[in-house]
DNA sequence: TGTACATCAGTGAACGCGCGTTCACTGATGTAC
DNA sequence: TGTACATCAGTGAACGCGCGTTCACTGATGTAC
């Protein structure tokens, strides 16, 4: 096996970055070695190099597509929502946690950075504009100051919760907490014009 | 410098300890080696195992007691709430939110596991216990499943609130979303009785 | 269309570094007489 | 109370392992003539 084409190292860049992208959300990144990573795509460990500068850039890359996927599951949702007509914070809110599976985990947990290290700027940058997608389109035409509030304080929630259940493991509460979330997006907001 | 006493040896063992629960929660378990832990505590390395059987060890001890503090401060400022007759969930969600310092992170994001790796023991019962009080001691009298559900909603965006500090670092907007919950946690339930 | 040669994707062993852990050693502490 | 001896907290060098990265090498691909 010697040199390869263009397209098959076309591909074979894309294998990397595909695998990463389950195999980080799933296990974290710190838990898959480039090793066990080009053995996922088929290939061996110094071939890596020849595709990406260190793990670290692949892994500002993978981040950042996560993030942009992410954002385009809510694209999807609310296209529907928008079709039936129901609640857009609804939808948000349960396009997310529907789709939290582990290989689609979402990005702010999975390459969320050990406790107090200052996170990469991909991650910080991807958070920080799921964010504000979430409470721009969870507003929708309400642009009150409540309606912001109230979109802020479920998106925390609805992290919050994915995050609880990782750590307790106890699938039981975590259901009741994401139906209590389903439940406050759904009702509308108390002053509501 | 030779054998140590019984007494040195007991706040030897208690200075790693301390030195542990500040160090891992603020820099997070895997930045904090065995070495810099020993260092700070005044000793040198080889020591360490005279107290711990493994880091492993030292790390599900100061876990709990992480853990058992943060119950610990909710206990103090319930003291204080009842006393104020202020609303036992502002309370707890004010008390927690205003203690989060770095060194006094909250041990559910300090020592959270990287993604998909099933947490240790005792993470896993010390964050269903913090849990299970915050859902208990929130809804004081009421024990409506309202009462419930909103305890749990608070409680997830109250953490989650904390994750998104240290994954954005968008300093503004979490103090807004911090207000929203301070807000909610503050407001009575519609149906109160 | 052939031929000669440079390129370079992929290989797999080896390197280097950090870090958890071990170990022989020291000498003050604790204890038995 | 004094003496002899065992204990063991703390030392710091060394070990072992995992993992990110490098490197000499292979041989099919791409290209120039």
């Amino acid at each position: 096996m010697g040199r390869a084409s263009q397209l098959q190292a076309q591909e074979s860049r894309a294998r990397i970055v595909d695998s990463a992208n389950r195999l980080f959300r799933q296990h974290g990144v710190g838990k898959v070695s480039v090793a066990d990573l080009m053995q996922e795509s088929g290939m061996t460990v110094g071939g890596f190099y020849k595709h990406f500068a260190s793990k670290e850039a692949l892994v500002a890359e993978v981040c950042g597509l996560a993030f942009t996927q992410s954002a385009r599951t809510w694209d999807k949702v609310l296209a529907r929502a928008d079709a039936a007509a129901s609640p857009r914070p609804a939808e948000l809110v349960r396009g997310y946690l529907a789709n939290h599976t582990p290989e689609r985990r979402c990005p702010i947990l999975a390459f969320a950075p050990a406790a107090g290290v200052s996170p990469e700027q991909a991650y910080q940058d991807g958070a920080q504009e799921l964010f504000a997608k979430f409470v721009c389109e969870a507003r929708g035409v309400d642009d009150s100051p409540e309606g912001r509030q109230r979109a802020m304080l479920l998106f925390a929630a609805m992290v919050g919760a994915r995050l609880l259940n990782q750590a307790t493991g106890n699938a039981a509460w975590v259901q009741e907490m994401e139906a209590a979330i389903n439940c406050a997006a759904a009702t509308p907001p108390k002053n509501a014009h």
